[in-house]
DNA sequence: CAGCGCATGTAAGTGGTTACATGATTCA
DNA sequence: TGAATCATGTAACCACTTACATGCGCTG
């Protein structure tokens, strides 16, 4: 139950129409929390409806006219507690670890090279996000608000893919030594 | 589409009834593919009807009655084939990294302390990996097949939960230093 | 024989994915 | 004016979740 808080977080660092969202869920808060132009859409009608959001007045409203959203008083406020709650985090689903397991029992000749495949887009992944630091984050904005919080996520992303590219290559080199 | 692969690769590694599949999800395979015993007893029958699988002959066929289920050849041969196919990584989702980047714009005082409860989870989840790992693979049988491909995964799942631990530590850190 | 735990299931709802539909704008 | 692109949307489907229903077997 996240996206319609992606969403809020997401018009209130910028109001925006909905293919402006989906862009920037592409290349920011996708990172962590993807989705589609249909999720998007279908949610932002939601939150209008809720009272949370509302669409800038427009000169002519119809179908294939952008439509920009704002995001209302309610609306924040519903963000701000939504923040304060907690929740656990969900088991971690990895189709690549669930091939391997099954490999062990009926073995397969091709996971090797889907291990140098992940290997490479997981690389491609974290060179993104370096590249994202350096030009977001230089060193004399990291420790001080507002941009600390935000630093602090990009850093949970660097590492992850990190974590990835180490893994895959000690797994791809035990392979290797048969 | 992986549930039936890992149920197939499950009871590849020992014929079970549907209610002993979802213990073994909960304690093993569901470290990376987790599955609620709905979700499993309708895959099951899903499966028996693709003809991967057969309910074991039972003295008694009657609700309540524990029904053992044992992969056939075709059900093999599936399995052989999906490990051998590509599949990009899903990318990822966490509700905290989402949480932590609202916070950073409308604020939010009980950010600190829901870090310091994931940390507590991931720490638990590590020493439980860390057991397994002393306790099903001591060191000369890394290094063998066919230990060898399922001791990657669940060094998988050990590094996963370091980096966990280790970013919220420094997480919780920067926090602090306000 | 009542109650509890084991075991198998059904039903309804939610969230996400895939495929398609439609209107507006721009530019060759 | 026709093709490409921008922009918003609908519909069908699928996987997963949550809540509930039913029957068997053992034990007090």
């Amino acid at each position: 139950m996240s996206l319609p808080h992606a969403i809020l977080t997401a018009l209130l660092e910028k109001p925006s129409s909905g293919l402006e969202l989906t862009r920037r869920f592409d290349r920011s808060i996708g990172y962590f929390w993807s989705a589609t132009h249909q999720q998007i859409y279908r949610e932002l009608g939601k939150l209008e409806q809720a009272g949370y959001i509302r669409a800038l007045p427009a000169p002519v409203p119809a179908r294939g006219q952008k439509k920009e959203y704002e995001v209302l008083p309610a609306g924040r406020a519903e963000l701000a507690a939504w923040v304060d709650t907690a929740e656990d985090p969900k088991p971690m689903r990895s189709g690549l670890l669930l091939r391997m397991r099954a490999a062990a029992v009926v073995g397969g000749t091709g996971l090797r090279a889907e291990l140098e495949r992940h290997l490479a887009l997981h690389r491609r992944q974290l060179d993104e996000y370096l590249e994202i630091e350096t030009r977001d984050f230089p060193p004399e904005r990291r420790a001080t608000e507002p941009g600390r919080l935000r630093h602090l996520v990009l850093r949970g992303g660097i590492d992850l893919e990190r974590f990835w590219v180490e893994w895959l290559t000690h797994a791809i080199g035990e392979l290797a030594a048969e």
